[in-house]
Parts: structure tokens; C-alpha cells; sequence
DNA sequence: ATGAAAGCGCTAACAC
DNA sequence: GTGTTAGCGCTTTCAT
């Protein structure tokens, strides 16, 4: 049971073991792995010989209890499986990569006791850095635990209210206002908004967007917030045109309610764009290759995940000249509205 | 410059720190956070007051330090962006999560230096456990680093060649003859294989998988692994219809050729299924709203993840008991044909 | 029920 | 150039 063969599966091998294999003191084999400087040319190969032989690979935490840093970042999301989150989350990736340091990945599903949880785990774990797209972006309780972190905290895609906490975020209500006029433009009048989870920062300023576009053009609001799944949408359209005067224009406020709505018109036979014309927030991947091809707000989804993450190194590097977060910085990226079929453009595809 | 005013961003406060302003020694309140147990009500709560506002969080590192698991594993991938792996990564955080521990993903493009660096960096941290989906399966120098590793490992969607590294995949080969079966069944004779990636592990069992299915049915082989983007696909298919006796079928060994073939088909007006029947492999979210909606090869992404990350912590926290990485495991999922129009099949949508 | 002290693996003075 | 040693924040005997 104490055998002392080479099994395998047991600890792995730690610095002074190597000083003694290599017959050298501690602080030599530590040099060697930190650079090699300040070490005699044969001591040098040697060391890295005994090293390379015991596969030997310096415990990041002693390194971090010495007061180095961890050499990692906490990135919060609301789902790693959704497209957009993931590929801020690619883009993240790349940037630590380049300060040599690893992404720790969280999802809440922007339920607030996990965005909690998840805070305080990463915050016991010691990561240098933070990133979270909170749901919850005016809880007072959220923004009070991350004020009080001894890291820097860079929010992501959704400010965090009440709070001095930079965000790197898309500039929804200019993007809503935008796509709603081009609808105006091409000569609708009745424009529904269909969303869901109004409760989310990026929501509400589309639909203050749309507010905006639809109030300054003196045409009437048809907001419905009630739409999550298939039926819902479905439910939601045939109601729209079971009304008086049906819309000729659907503005669709995310992703999935797009292609709900796609698919909903295309189970009802309405022509799109000739009897509804439809615009989506957010692009994806086959929205050109549907027909029609859908238009759709594209947004600068690795431009986020990566300004984001070089926003909190820089703040991470800085922290020593620069006292932190004392100024609210707020990045907003620009939007761009990507013109195809359905909204009656007559674009090629 | 030393003030000692309550400034933020400053070191969190240490177990000792919290000890001293609540009276009582380091190892009561080591009890406390670890439990409360064998502790008086009274300083119990003294101390968790005491916590509370100075927002004391133990530090991990120290209690790696001190012989515990970090509570961290780590995933090894191509991409995070890609659908399939960032479902593989929501299913493996769900399944760390019930274990109170985090998850590190890392991309290597299919790069073999990326992923031995990665490794390598995340051994460097002492993860509980490795989860990786090699591009390289076969790198002798990778599956060797892998097996020197002190910590378990289960390889993901591509299995690691020459070594007793347990592994979760899906029955590509099974999974690619039932689909060409299928497709003999409809009375396609002439069944061209378009692909790109030959060098992985997946790709090549699929090719087989087809190869097997073409051959014990007496058709000639079409197989042609230069597709990757739009362009290579446009120009496969073209010389494909160019040829004495064009194809009556395609099928597309992964998600992106999939979609860029049927982009072609619709620019070059060729009519699916009449003119040409189309699977393929890897189901995606429009592939029933396109028209005609693809029959695909869904593989059980989810259940991939879950099952690798579960099959980590059984042997995490079995490796007193058995001794690891003794008997090779290879679990292999089904994969499942979704009927829809593109085969032919007469199907709803 | 509580505390003193050793030690986990590493780095950084400080000697030599 | 190289070794000795203290200590980072925590857990854990072992006393009390």
C-alpha cells in the first residue's frame, strides 16, 4: 500500500523534489522554470533535463498564494449554448490566451441566485478578472457583491445598474429606432414588436427603440411581449390579424422570436415580405439562406466578447497607476442593419 | 500612500484577518466556513457576522495548497463557438455544477500545439479533471502527455489512439451507412459524399460508415473530401453534374457542408429531392424550416457532454477504490435519422 | 469548544 | 551562481 514504485495517478511530482533529483536547491529549479536567468549554463540543462524526465509542471496554486495571479477570468453568461454568448465567449477565450490565461465559463440562465453563486465561486477561486452578462441588471444585491470584489469587473452586453462597473454593450435603442424606420421607409404603417423577456436591459431598449421610431412617425404601437416558444408566436400573429386593421410589418426583438415568426408565417401562407414585411434583432446563420432571406440587426458579437475582455486586462495590468472603476466607462458598439428580402428590399441574395 | 482607509480593489481579506476581528483563533473559523460543526452557537454566529461584513471568501488556492481538489475541470475543444461543442460545454458546466466545481474551457482550432499547450496549462492548474475532443487523435506526443497526467482524463466525440483514455462518442460509422442505406432505399443509385476534414477521427468512421453502405450495394463510390467553404462546395458539385453520370444523391458528412451544399443547390436551381436527394450529417436549428427542411443525422450532443463529464467525476471520486485508466472504456451513443423532406421522405414538416 | 503550530508548493530576500 | 529560509492562506492534528 506505501509502495514507493512509479505508479501512476498519484501526486504529481513538486518543485523541491526536483531540487533534490537534480541535486540543486530550491531557488535554482525555481529560476529554471521562471526563465532560466541568473543560472549556470550546465545547471540550466540539467534541471530542465530532471524536469522534462518527472514530467514535472509547477503548482499554479503555491504560485498563487505567493501573490501572483491566478492566470485566469471568470466570463458569466446566461447560456454557453447560445450563439451569441458562446461566440463572446470564443472571442474572450482568444484574448486571455494572449495574456496567458484561462477562461472559466459560468451559465445562470439569468436566474439571480445563480448569478450569485457563480459571482462568489469565481470570487473564492481568486480569478483576476470578471465578465458577466447579468439578466438581473438593476438588482441591488448583484451589484453590491461585485462593487465590493477586490477584482475588476467588465459587464457585458447588459450595464449593471446603479453601479460604477464599465460595460461593453451594443447600442440597442439606436439599432430598434433604425430597423423600424426602414420599415417606415418602405412603406408600412402597422408594425407589430413581438418579443419576450422584457425583464432583460437589451430588451427594453429595443423596445424603447421602437417606441421612439413608431411615436416620432405617428403611427400606432403594437407591442406584444408575450411571445417565448412556437405557440406563443403563433397565438401572438393570429391574434394581430384576427384584429380590425392586421399589421404589414413584424419587427421581431431576438433571434428565436424571428425564426419563430418565419416559421409561423410560412405554416399560415402569408407572403412575406408582400403581405408582412419582418425584420429581426439579431443575425444568424441561415438568415440568408432562408427564403425570403430575413434582414436582421446584425451586432458586433466578437467585437463585444472581445473589447470586453481587453477592457478588463487593461484595467487588470493598470490597476497599479490607475485607481479602478472611478470613472463608469460605457462602450457601445454600432449595429448594423443587414438588408435582404423580407423587409421588401430588392437586394440579391 | 499606506493609507489604511477602506479602500476597494485593495487584497480580500484572509482567513487570520477575520479570526482576529472576531477574537477567536484561525481554526474556529476554519470550522465555521467548512460547516459550523463542533462550534458554540454563540461564536458561530459571531464569527458569520464577522464574515459577512468584512465579505471574507476563503481562498481557494490555499485549500489546494493544502491537499484539496481545485473544484475545477477542464474542457479541451476545437471551438467554443461551434454549436455542437459549446452544447457539449453547457451540458459539462451542468454536470460540474452539481459537484460544486467550475469549468475552464479552452479552443485549439484542431491545432495540435494548441491543444498540448493547453493541456499542459491546465495541468499547470491542477484541474480535478480533463475532458479533451482531440483534432490530432493519433499525435503519439498528445496521447502520451495525456497518459503522464496525474488527474483522469475522458476523451470527447473523437477517441485517443494508442491509450487507455476512456472516451464518449457517437457510432459515427453505424450512423453513416444508415443514412446512405436509407437513401438506397429510396432508390438513389448514384450517392456522392462531400466532406472536408479528412484528418479527423469522426470524419473518417463516416466515410467508412458510407463506403461500407455504397459497397455492399453495389454502387460506385463518389466521394470527395475538398469541401470546406461555400466556394470549394460550388465547385465540387458543379464538377460533380459536369461528369457522364451526375449524382441522384449527396450526403454531407458535417454541419457547415450541409448548409453550403444546399446554398448551392438553391443557386443553381436544382431541385431537392427530385432532381437530388440530400442528408446530412449533424442536425442544426433551421434544418426543418428550410424548404424543403433537411434529413439529418442528429447526434445526442447533450447526452455526449453529460455522460463524459459524469464518467470524469465517477472516476474523480473513485480513484481511492479503482485504480484509473486500467480498463479502456469506450462509450458510443446512437445517433439518430431525422426524417424530413430533402431524402425524399414524404413527411409533415 | 477552542487554539497553537506545522506544513502544503512555491518565490524572494538574503547570505555565501 | 547557488542555497537557506520565511511565509503566502488555509486545514489539521494535538493539546488544553
Amino acid at each position: 500500500m506505501r509502495s514507493k514504485s512509479i505508479m501512476k495517478k498519484n501526486s504529481p511530482p513538486t518543485l523541491s523534489q526536483v531540487a533534490r533529483a537534480a541535486g540543486v536547491g530550491t531557488t535554482t529549479v525555481s529560476r529554471v522554470i521562471n526563465g532560466g536567468d541568473c543560472v549556470n549554463p550546465k545547471t540550466l540543462a540539467k534541471v530542465r533535463r530532471v524536469i522534462e524526465s518527472m514530467g514535472y509542471l509547477p503548482n499554479q496554486a503555491a504560485r498563487v498564494l505567493k501573490g501572483d495571479r491566478t492566470k485566469t477570468i471568470g466570463l458569466i453568461i446566461p447560456s454557453i449554448a447560445d450563439p451569441f454568448f458562446s461566440s463572446c465567449a470564443e472571442a474572450a477565450h482568444a484574448v486571455a490566451r494572449t495574456h496567458d490565461s484561462l477562461l472559466i465559463v459560468t451559465a445562470t440562465q439569468n436566474d439571480l441566485k445563480n448569478e450569485i453563486e457563480n459571482v462568489n465561486m469565481l470570487a473564492r477561486h481568486r480569478v483576476d478578472g470578471l465578465m458577466i452578462a447579468a439578466g438581473n441588471s438593476r438588482s441591488k444585491s448583484l451589484s453590491q457583491l461585485l462593487m465590493r470584489l477586490s477584482m475588476p469587473v467588465v459587464a457585458i452586453d447588459r450595464p449593471i445598474s446603479n453601479s460604477n462597473i464599465p460595460a461593453v454593450i451594443t447600442d440597442n435603442f439606436v439599432a430598434a429606432k433604425l430597423a423600424v424606420q426602414h420599415l417606415i421607409e418602405h412603406g408600412r404603417t402597422r408594425i407589430a414588436c413581438l418579443t419576450g423577456e422584457e425583464e432583460l436591459f437589451t430588451i427594453r431598449e429595443r423596445i424603447r427603440g421602437y417606441r421612439a421610431a413608431i411615436k416620432s412617425a405617428g403611427l400606432p404601437p403594437l407591442l406584444d411581449t408575450s411571445v417565448s416558444e412556437f405557440d406563443s408566436a403563433m397565438r401572438s400573429i393570429q391574434r394581430l390579424f384576427a384584429s380590425d386593421c392586421p399589421p404589414d410589418a413584424i419587427f421581431t426583438l431576438k433571434n428565436s422570436t424571428t425564426i419563430y415568426t418565419f416559421e409561423v408565417l410560412q405554416e399560415l401562407g402569408i407572403a412575406v415580405p408582400e403581405s408582412i414585411a419582418l425584420v429581426g434583432f439579431d443575425d444568424f446563420e441561415l438568415a440568408s439562406t432562408l427564403r425570403p432571406s430575413i434582414t436582421v440587426l446584425q451586432q458586433p458579437v466578437q467585437d463585444i466578447g472581445r473589447t470586453a475582455t481587453e477592457l478588463l486586462f487593461e484595467r487588470l495590468l493598470g490597476s497599479a497607476e490607475r485607481p479602478l472603476n472611478t470613472v463608469r466607462q460605457l462602450k457601445s458598439l454600432d449595429t448594423h442593419l443587414i438588408l435582404r428580402r423580407s423587409c421588401g428590399c430588392r437586394v440579391a441574395d
